[in-house]
RNA sequence: CGGGGAGUGGCGCAGUCUGGUAGCGCACCCGGCUGGGGGCCGGGCGGUCGCAGGUUCAAAUCCUGUCUCCCCGACCA
C-alpha cells in the first residue's frame, strides 16, 4: 500500500544550492536522500527501496555461488588493526571507549573476518568457503563529493573467500567475477569490468567494476577487446617526428627555457623530440635505502604515478629542487647525459620502443640542452611503461577512448597478505600448518543507485532501469478527490495492488502539472494515468519514462487479471 | 593539506560595500475558485541573520576568533 497521501517523499523545485553532480541534485530533489553532513547522508523511503533493490540482487548472485551471509560489527578493538599493520592509515576513524582503550570503526572488514576465520577454520576439511556481508563502511575521506557517490560513511557489501592455495582462489575469484557480471548485467547500469592496480603488496590480481557516467572519478582506457583503469592501461602513443641522429650530442643555449614547450618552440621541433626528465625519491617498502630516480619520458607525455610505483616497487615523491641540484644539475636542465655513473635512470617503454631518431634533453649545466641525444648509445638505462595513456593513443592500430566512471565494485586476490599476520591456517592432509589464501571482494549498492541516475537522467529527472526503480509503477489519478475519475483511478490501484509490480499511487489533492512533474523526477520506469479522459475513452494512458514516449493505452475495463497481465506485459518490454 | 566560494524561515535568494523597523519567490496553514503540465484570489504561520567575543547610542552589516558546507587540486583500502 503506497498512497502519495500518506507517503514521505519531499521533492523540492529546486536543487540544493551546494550539489553540482547530476545524481546529487536530482536524487535530493526527488525526495530520495538528505545531506546531514560532509559526506553523511541519509537514505528516505523512496531511496532507500532502490539501494534495497540493488543489495537484493547482489545478495542473490553471491548466495548463488555458495556464500554465507554473516554480519560483522563497525566498532571494533585497535588491537586487530595494529596486528596486521593498517592501523596508521589516515582514513581510519579511531576513538576511544570511556575506560580508554583504543578502537576504530571499521572501513572495511579484512581483519575481523580473518580473525574469525583464524579461529574457527582447522582443517583443509573446511574449506573453500566463501563469508559476506552488508554492513556500514566508516572513512574519513579526504574529500568527501558529489552526494552519495563518495561518502564517509556507506553500506558496501564485502565477501571474502578463504582457500588452500592460489589455484583455490583463482577458483573463488572466477566465481566472483562471474556474479559481478550477473549483478551488472541484472542493474541495467552500462558496465565495464576493467583491470586495476594490485598495488604493491604483491596482489596477484584485481579488476573493477566501472559505471561511465560524468561525475566518475576515475578514468578507463577502452578499445576494441581491451578495458583498463588509467593508472594501469598501456597503448600504443602517436607517433613522433625525431630528427636524424648526430655523431655526438650538441650543446645548444636555451637560457631562461626550462619547460617542454618553450624548449620546443624555441628549437622548433615538436614537443615529443625532447625528452622530459622527472626526478624521484624512491623509498621501497619496509626498511629499504631512499634512492634518487631519474624517470625520462618523451615530452609530450605525462608520468603515470602508479605505474612508475610498480616499476619502482617503491613508494616515490618527486624529487626537491636541492636534492636536483645537489645530486644531478640545475633544476630545469636536467637530463641523462653526464648525470652520474650511479644515478639510476628508468626510459620510458615510448621512447624505448619508439622509432630510432635523436631527442633533446637538458644538458646538467644552466640554460644549456643538448641535441641529438640517443637513448643507449648517450646513457644507460632501464626500460618500463611509465606513462599515462592519452587520447591519440592506439591499441591494435585504433584509437582508444577514455570515459570518466565511477568505480562500483572490485575484486581481488588478496593471497596470504592477511592471514598472515592474524595467524590464519589450516592443517593440509600432510599436518603441516599453511597459511590460508584470500580474496576479498566489494561493491557498493549506493554507487550502483547513483550511478544508474547519472546515467539516465534527463531534464525532467531520473529515468530508472527497471531493476532498481523505487517503485515500478506511477499511477497518476487526475481530478478532484470524490470525482468519478478518481474512483476510476481508485480501482485500478486496487487491481494493480494484486499484481507483481510495486506502485506508488498519487492520490494527493494538486493539480496535474505538480503529479506529472514529480512522476517525471522520481523517474518510475512505468506512468499511468487515470483522468476525465479516460472516462471519456475508457483507456489507462500510459507514459513510458525512458525517453518520455506514449505507449498504447491500456483497458480500463479490463477483468483485473487480464489489466494485470497487460501491465506486466508492457513491463517487460521495458529497459 | 593548498587554492577558491558560501553560511539570512523548509528550499532558492536579496540586503553586508555605505551600521539605524529583517525582505522577496516558492513551499507550508486556513478559506474559496480551478481541475490534463508546477493555476488563481484573499488571509495567515514561520527567522537566536552559523557560533563566540569585540567596537558602537545602535551590528545581518565593521573587527577578531571559531565552526560548518561546497567546488578544484593533493590524497584515496
Amino acid at each position: 500500500m503506497t498512497r502519495l497521501s500518506d507517503y514521505l517523499l519531499p521533492t523540492e523545485k529546486e536543487a540544493p544550492a551546494d550539489a553540482e553532480a547530476i545524481s546529487n541534485k536530482l536524487m535530493v530533489r526527488a525526495g530520495l536522500i538528505r545531506q546531514i553532513g560532509s559526506g553523511i547522508w541519509t537514505w528516505l523511503p523512496a531511496g532507500w527501496r532502490s539501494h534495497q533493490r540493488a543489495a537484493a540482487i547482489i545478495r542473490e548472485e553471491i548466495d548463488a555461488i555458495g556464500g554465507r551471509e554473516m554480519l560483522m560489527p563497525v566498532l571494533q578493538p585497535a588491537e586487530l588493526w595494529k596486528r596486521t599493520g593498517r592501523y596508521g592509515i589516515e582514513e581510519l576513524f579511531k576513538l576511544h571507549d570511556r575506560k580508554g582503550a583504543e578502537l576504530v570503526l571499521a572501513m572495511t572488514h579484512e581483519e575481523a573476518v580473518t580473525s574469525h576465520v583464524a579461529q574457527v577454520v582447522r582443517s583443509y576439511r573446511d574449506l573453500p568457503l566463501i563469508l559476506y556481508h552488508f554492513q556500514v563502511k566508516e572513512r574519513d575521506e579526504p574529500r568527501p563529493r558529489a552526494g552519495v557517490l563518495r561518502t564517509r560513511e556507506f553500506i558496501m557489501k564485502d565477501s571474502y573467500s578463504f582457500d588452500r592455495d592460489a589455484a583455490g582462489l583463482d577458483e573463488r575469484y572466477e566465481l566472483h567475477v562471474g556474479a559481478y557480471d550477473r549483478i551488472m548485467a541484472r542493474t541495467g547500469l552500462r558496465w565495464y569490468r576493467v583491470e586495476a592496480d594490485v598495488g604493491m603488496m604483491g596482489g596477484t590480481g584485481a579488476h573493477e567494476y566501472m559505471a561511465p557516467c560524468a561525475a566518475g572519478e576515475n578514468e578507463v582506457v577502452l578499445a576494441e577487446g581491451y578495458a583498463a583503469n588509467i593508472e594501469v592501461a598501456s597503448a600504443e602513443p602517436a607517433p613522433v617526428a625525431l630528427p636524424e641522429a648526430p655523431e655526438t650530442p650538441e650543446t645548444v643555449s636555451t637560457p631562461g627555457l626550462t619547460t617542454v614547450r618553450d624548449v620546443a618552440a624555441q628549437l622548433g621541433l615538436p614537443e615529443g623530440a625532447l625528452l622530459k626528465a622527472y626526478p624521484v625519491i624512491a623509498a621501497p617498502a619496509g626498511d629499504g635505502e631512499e634512492r634518487l630516480v631519474m624517470v625520462l619520458l618523451r615530452g609530450d607525455h605525462r608520468v603515470n604515478e602508479i605505474k612508475l610505483a610498480t616499476a619502482l616497487q617503491a613508494a616515490h615523491r618527486p624529487a626537491r629542487a636541492e636534492e636536483i641540484e645537489a645530486a644531478i644539475g640545475p633544476p630545469g636542465y636536467i637530463g641523462p647525459v653526464g648525470a652520474g655513473e650511479d644515478l639510476e635512470i628508468v626510459l620510458d617503454a615510448a621512447v624505448a620502443q619508439g622509432p630510432p631518431g635523436a631527442y633533446v634533453t637538458g644538458a646538467n649545466r644552466p640554460d644549456e640542452h643538448l641535441r641529438g641525444v640517443v637513448p643507449g648509445r648517450d646513457f644507460a638505462f632501464r626500460e618500463a611503461d611509465v606513462r599515462t595513456v592519452e587520447p591519440g593513443d592506439t591499441i591494435g592500430a585504433v584509437a582508444v577512448t577514455i570515459e570518466p566512471a565511477i568505480e562500483i565494485g572490485n575484486i581481488f586476490k588478496l593471497g596470504t597478505r592477511y592471514s598472515v599476520p592474524l595467524g590464519a591456517t589450516y592443517l593440509d592432509e600432510n599436518g603441516v600448518e599453511q597459511p590460508i589464501w584470500m580474496g576479498s571482494y566489494g561493491i557498493g549498492p549506493a554507487r550502483i543507485v547513483a550511478a544508474a541516475v547519472e546515467q539516465y537522467a534527463d531534464e525532467h529527472g531520473i529515468a530508472w532501469p527497471r531493476a532498481l526503480a523505487p517503485f515500478d509503477v506511477h499511477l497518476v489519478a487526475l481530478g478532484k478527490p470524490g470525482s468519478p475519475e478518481r474512483e476510476a483511478a481508485d480501482r485500478v490501484y486496487e487491481t494493480l495492488l494484486g499484481g507483481e509490480l510495486e506502485v506508488i499511487y498519487d492520490d494527493r489533492d494538486l493539480g496535474p502539472g505538480e503529479k506529472f512533474a514529480d512522476a517525471e523526477l522520481l523517474g518510475a520506469p512505468l506512468r499511468l494515468t487515470v483522468g476525465r479522459r479516460s472516462l471519456e475513452s475508457g483507456e489507462i494512458e500510459v507514459q513510458l519514462r525512458r525517453g518520455r514516449r506514449e505507449g498504447a493505452p491500456l483497458p480500463m475495463d479490463a477483468e483485473p487479471a487480464q489489466l494485470l497481465e497487460a501491465v506486466g506485459e508492457l513491463w517487460r518490454s521495458l529497459p
